[in-house]
DNA sequence: ACAAAATAGTTGGATAATCAAACTATTTTT
DNA sequence: AAAAATAGTTTGATTATCCAACTATTTTGT
């Protein structure tokens, strides 16, 4: 097996693992009435200043029509509420529920944990080098494809290979 | 910003990154008929010995019923045929059609640039350790949580925090 | 100042992904 | 031969997603 295969299958089950891990995780019996897309819906509303639907759905990259529907689901159950903007009133102002909170902090809390739990796993220099090393391939990604379509590497790949 | 926080931003934004870029890189004009999630069905069944239903949805981690639907619609859309084993008629042995088979091969080649891309990126000792700390941390994810219950430091890890 | 354009959000219709439970058809076990 | 196990499908429910049409409000251009 080359390097490539090598790296790549780390990859692709490393990110299946996560996501596994991270759906058991996070949905426990105190939460079990959400889901792990909810979980992220929490999270990107946040706990500071209150957000809009459009700050919300731009962060989660789905449209504002997909982001009504996961908040309505919030609403009913309790975690999330609607707050019309007085200043602007088409505006509406996402907050957190008390059991909302409780829920971005279980998100957070897990976060941490299995980031400690991975640190623990490596040496001081190894995990300085992942860092820049993955540092390098966030911007590289990050320019790449650069939010919208121009100018990027990957959407041209097929000429590179045929 | 703590190295684990710096760590946690890196994970979770290049998690972000992958899944956009390989959606416009996999959905091309030429497949613009099927889904990702489709293109993961198709990587499962595999161009090799053919395999059954129970076996693809294991490697994918879904439901026979689930993997039933997506089943029926590559079927539809003639990337897939069934067909039911002789030796054991209750079993059914799934098979890309040549259609398939060129979307296998589509993202099979999007993996490879994408792994390519990366390693370009980075010097030779780079790669190296990259990949030495993603294997320490591909088995240490597969002995936490293992599959099923018990024994995973992920489930317990709220015990830990509380 | 007022009509036109832009913006924020919701609604409705469509498709896809998902699971659990009930079901069919086979094979294996006892 | 009856019972149990296995492979797969069907059904019904929920969630996620998009796009296009819609409402309500604010901003802009003349």
């Amino acid at each position: 097996m080359t390097l490539e295969e090598t790296l790549n299958d780390l990859l692709v089950n490393l990110f299946k693992d996560l996501v596994e891990i991270e759906g058991r995780c996070l949905i426990t019996d105190e939460f079990e009435d959400i889901t792990v897309n909810d979980m992220h819906v929490i999270e990107a509303v946040g706990v500071d200043t209150p957000r809009n639907m459009k700050t919300v759905a731009g962060l989660m990259n789905v449209t504002m029509g997909t982001l009504t529907k996961s908040v309505d689901g919030l609403c009913r159950k309790g975690y999330v509420v609607r707050e019309r903007s007085q200043e602007d009133k088409r505006v509406v102002r996402l907050k957190l529920t008390d059991r909302g909170r409780h829920a971005f902090y279980h998100h957070e809390a897990f976060h941490r944990q299995m980031i400690e739990n991975v640190m623990a796993q490596l040496s001081e220099q190894e995990s300085d080098l992942l860092i820049r090393t993955l540092s390098t391939l966030a911007d590289y990604f990050r320019e790449s494809y650069s939010g919208s379509s121009e100018d990027s590497q990957f959407l041209d790949w097929k000429e590179v290979i045929e």
